[in-house]
DNA sequence: CAAATTAACCCACATTTACCCACAATTCCC
DNA sequence: GGGAATTGTGGGTAAATGTGGGTTAATTTG
C-alpha cells in the first residue's frame, strides 16, 4: 500500500496537493474520499482511505465506553476525524482545527505508513527523526517477531 | 543473489547507473521495480527488489502500532520505502530526501548484499569499512552459529 | 434579512519530471 | 591494435504535475 516520504507545500488556504502517484490508488480505492484524524501520541495527523477508517472507528466504538482509557481514545480519534475529498486538481483542504493541532504552516511532509499517512510539519519530523535515529535498536523492548526479523 | 561492490558516479539530475552485470537479473526478476529506504543503523540505502520489500513491509506492518519501538520501525522503513524503476537506460532516479539522508553526492558505492543491495557515499563506505576492519575479531561476542562457521 | 466570510470549483500558468535520443568511453573480440 | 558492440553520460523536449488565484455558491454572523 502507501510508503515514502513527500515534501509539500501548503498553500494560503490551506491545501495540500496530494503526490500524483498516488491519486490513482486513492481514487479506485475510496473514490477520492479520505478522513484525517489526530495522532494521539505525536503531534502529527492520520490520514485514511473512508473504509479504512470506518473499520478502524467501528473497532474503537466497539470498546467499552466505562474504562477512561478507551472513553479518552474514542474522544480524541473519532472526535477529531473529518472526512475530506480531494479537489479536481488532486489536493485536500485540511481544516484549520487539525492543522493548528500538527502545528501545519506551509513546509510539510506526507509519509506513508501502509494503510494510511501521517501528516507532520516539516521542522517537527525532521526533530522526530534525529531522535528516532540517535535510539540505538537495543533489542531489549523490541516483540520477538522484530529481534528476528532479517532485512 | 546480489553481490560485490560498485562504484558509481551520481549524474547531476541524482540517477545512478545500475552496472549492467544486475539488470537482466533485476528485469527478470521483478521487470525493473524496485523499493528504496533507510538503513535505520549507518547512514546509507537500501535497495530491494519489489518483491522482496513487499514482503519485509508485510511483516512490519502486521505488528502493533501501540508499541513505541514498532512504530518508530515503521515510521523509518516503511516511511522512507520509495518505489523506482529502471528507465530505458538501466538508471535509477534516487529521491532527493533519501540522497540527504546518505550524504550522497557524486561518488556512490553500489554493495550487493544477497536479497538487497546497499548504496553509500564513496567516503563514508571507505571510512565504515577501515573502521570494520580496525576492529579485532575477538570471538567473545560472536553468536554461536558465526563460531562454528568455516570459510 | 443582508452582508461578509468561508469553502468549493474551475481555469491558467510555471515548474518539474519522465522519457527519449545522441554521443563518449570503455570493453571485448577478432 | 583496430573495430564493433556494449555501457556510461549528458542533456533536450513534451507531458504531467504543482501552484496560484478568481468566481460562484454556501454558510454564518450581525
Amino acid at each position: 500500500m502507501f510508503r515514502g516520504v513527500n515534501p509539500i507545500n501548503l498553500d494560503a488556504k490551506g491545501r495540500m496537493a496530494i503526490p500524483a502517484r498516488y491519486r490513482d490508488t486513492i481514487t479506485e480505492y475510496c473514490c477520492g474520499q479520505l478522513v484525517a484524524t489526530i495522532d494521539t501520541e505525536e503531534r502529527c495527523l492520520l490520514l485514511y482511505p473512508l473504509a479504512e477508517w470506518e473499520e478502524i472507528q467501528a473497532k474503537i466504538q466497539a470498546l467499552s465506553s466505562f474504562n477512561p482509557a478507551v472513553r479518552r481514545i474514542q474522544r480524541l480519534l473519532i472526535g477529531h476525524a473529518t472526512d475530506l475529498d480531494m479537489d479536481g486538481n488532486g489536493r485536500l483542504l485540511l481544516p484549520a482545527p487539525l492543522r493548528e493541532y500538527a502545528e501545519l504552516s506551509k513546509k510539510i511532509v506526507l509519509l506513508g505508513q501502509g494503510n494510511k499517512f501521517e501528516i507532520w510539519s516539516e521542522d517537527r519530523w525532521l526533530a522526530t527523526r534525529e531522535e528516532y535515529l540517535a535510539e540505538a535498536d537495543g533489542g531489549a523492548e523490541l516483540p520477538e517477531e522484530l529481534k528476528n526479523l532479517s532485512l
